[in-house]
DNA sequence: CATCCACAGGAAGGACGGGGGT
DNA sequence: ACCCCCGTCCTTCCTGTGGATG
């Protein structure tokens, strides 16, 4: 028996593809961040009172996925604290993991050493904790709330009013934030008190373009993975397909990463071409099913109804789509949902990228969505086969 | 050129369970 | 022990709408 798992602990012991895997996990901060120079000198200005102890300006960043929004602010940060560690303190929120106006205030809170209950508090009272608690340090605090369109969409801008008139509450000025979204158009949807004071100062991140996306893959490679185990087409396939994603830097190393994973896996000593697009798939399936192990059983219901749906035409409408979860609903002898549920779930699937759906204009044939799948269909079928028996009833 | 389709999507609220404070 | 607040799903009722059609 020990025999076997020996075995197995070698094969993976001796990974001979990477030398630092880590390098390339998607929250690591490099020490260079190329193409990135005007970025980062742009945002070193804006933050340089903080050299002087004084309260920098609120700064907007935009950018989509991937562009390096979240590694130069970190990476600017943690330089200057290294530099200036008693100027300030700075919190790094995401606000897609924390998406709500309560979990962003724990957080914040929770990066300042403080405890917070998980829930059963008013947000203000978080809110008034918060102030007490900055009131305490008295010093400058950068917050950085990342992802922030996620949290806006949901929630409305409240919580970033209540930041921005949070210095003028405390009599002096100590917070000074730092917004990153990947939606450009979000910031005209902001109540304009909080976008004239959260744009004091702008920054855009352009999209990287496969040259660009194959220096940064390189350069990863040259410490992450042993030279002899990888080749230029491998990077370059990895760049391409991620540039034709708007140039995702995250996505581009995630393939190079998984891509090794997989050889590795294999007992492989190089990656080639091959692993790189199983990486693809891999990444999909994963992301599928983490998906929808998280969706409620309506939302999976809804998804079995579209794949029933495109079985028989190439694209479906919010109506025929309702049709079907009806029918299956009484299938399996469940209660069914209103259509203006439906409608929210298919925007819910839409938004984690399951789905496209979009809103067109029929004329006469009035305004509906047209719905189509966003991923692979036996993707998809596997995962919600596998993720409720009852729903796969429904094919057996 | 008005009409009218097939929905979109906002507003308000309710049931429910998890987790406080006091 | 009791009340309060929260987020999650969901309902009901509603007003809004781009453009093919008559």
């Amino acid at each position: 028996m020990s025999d076997i798992i020996d075995q197995i602990l070698s094969s993976i012991g001796k990974g001979k593809v990477f030398k630092a895997r880590e390098l390339l996990l998607p929250d690591y901060v490099p020490e260079t961040l190329p193409h990135r120079e005007n970025q980062i000198r742009k945002l070193v200005e804006i933050l340089s009172p903080l050299v002087r102890s004084e309260r920098p300006s609120n700064i907007f960043i935009y950018g989509l996925t991937g562009t390096g929004k979240t590694a130069v602010t970190k990476f600017v940060l943690k330089n200057l604290h290294k530099r200036f560690p008693s100027n300030f303190t700075y919190v790094y929120v995401n606000t897609r993991q924390s998406d709500t106006p309560y979990r962003i205030l724990a957080d914040i809170l929770e990066s300042l050493n403080s405890k917070v209950p998980f829930t059963g508090l008013s947000t203000a009272e978080l809110f008034r904790r918060l102030l007490k608690k900055l009131n305490d340090i008295d010093s400058i605090v950068v917050i950085v709330l990342d992802e922030i369109d996620a949290m806006v969409k949901k929630h409305g801008d409240d919580i970033l009013y209540r930041f921005t008139r949070a210095n003028n509450e405390l009599g002096k000025s100590l917070i000074s934030l730092i917004g990153i979204t990947n939606d450009v158009k979000f910031i005209e949807t902001l109540d304009p008190r909080v976008k004239s004071s959260l744009s004091e100062e702008e920054l855009v991140f352009p999209p990287y373009n496969a040259e660009e996306l194959e220096d940064i893959l390189k350069q990863r490679a040259k410490f992450a993975i042993y030279e002899e185990a990888i080749n230029d087409d491998v990077i370059r396939l990895c760049a391409a397909l991620a540039a034709r994603d708007h140039g995702d830097a995250r996505r581009a190393l995630d393939l190079l990463r998984v891509a090794g994973e997989i050889a590795e896996r294999e007992g492989k000593d190089k990656i080639t071409v091959t692993e790189v697009e199983k990486a693809r798939v891999e990444i999909e399936r994963d992301r599928v099913y983490e998906v929808l192990s998280t969706l409620p059983f309506h939302s999976k219901l809804v998804l079995a109804a579209i794949l029933k749906g495109l079985k028989s035409k190439s694209t479906l409408t919010t109506g025929e789509v309702y049709e079907i979860y009806l029918k299956l609903a009484n299938k399996i002898g469940v209660e069914n949902v209103t259509q203006r549920r439906v409608s929210d779930i298919l925007n819910e699937l839409d938004m984690v990228g399951i789905i496209t759906a979009k809103v067109v204009n029929r004329g006469r044939y009035g305004k509906t969505k047209e719905i189509n799948l966003a991923v692979s269909e036996d993707i998809i079928y596997k995962a919600i086969v596998e993720s409720d028996e009852r729903i796969a009833s429904l094919w057996s």
